[in-house]
DNA sequence: GCATTGACGGGTT
DNA sequence: TAACCCGCCAATG
């Protein structure tokens, strides 16, 4: 599956896939997929690609990213400030406060998930 | 071309 | 525990 992933060349597409690829109900942080992309250390990529996710043609569920303490830093980034967290809770994830309860618990591992054979 | 600013993360103090 | 600093790289003035 991972593999698959290779022959993409543009690490923005890389990025918006991976968003696409996360199972509603489930949500993963900025530095896991840099991590899975290779680029751990350019995290900061990762939120500037997702501010361009909005003018990409396909739909990016950018309100299943968020930062690695599971909190919704980039809602304000949808329009509205409540549409984030509504659209987590719409997919049975509890979130108080910007921030999502039993993170550990609906975190999303690209590095486990897709690097099975 | 330089300085500043991020939807970040990790390590130090 | 919180504040702070640094690396990273693209966009913007």
């Amino acid at each position: 599956m991972a593999r698959i992933l290779l022959f993409m060349s543009d690490f923005y597409d890389k990025v918006y896939e991976v968003v696409r690829l996360i199972p509603a109900g489930r949500v993963t942080s900025y530095g896991a997929i840099a991590t899975f992309l290779g680029t751990a250390q350019s995290s900061r990529m990762i939120g500037w690609a997702m501010n361009n996710a909005g003018s990409q043609e396909k739909y990016v569920p950018a309100h299943r990213v968020v930062n690695r303490n599971g909190l919704l830093t980039g809602k304000h980034h949808f329009g509205s400030s409540t549409v984030m967290q509504e659209l987590l809770e719409a997919e049975g994830i509890t979130v108080v406060d910007d921030q999502i309860v039993d993170f550990e618990k609906h975190f999303w591992n690209p590095m486990i998930e897709l690097d099975m054979e």
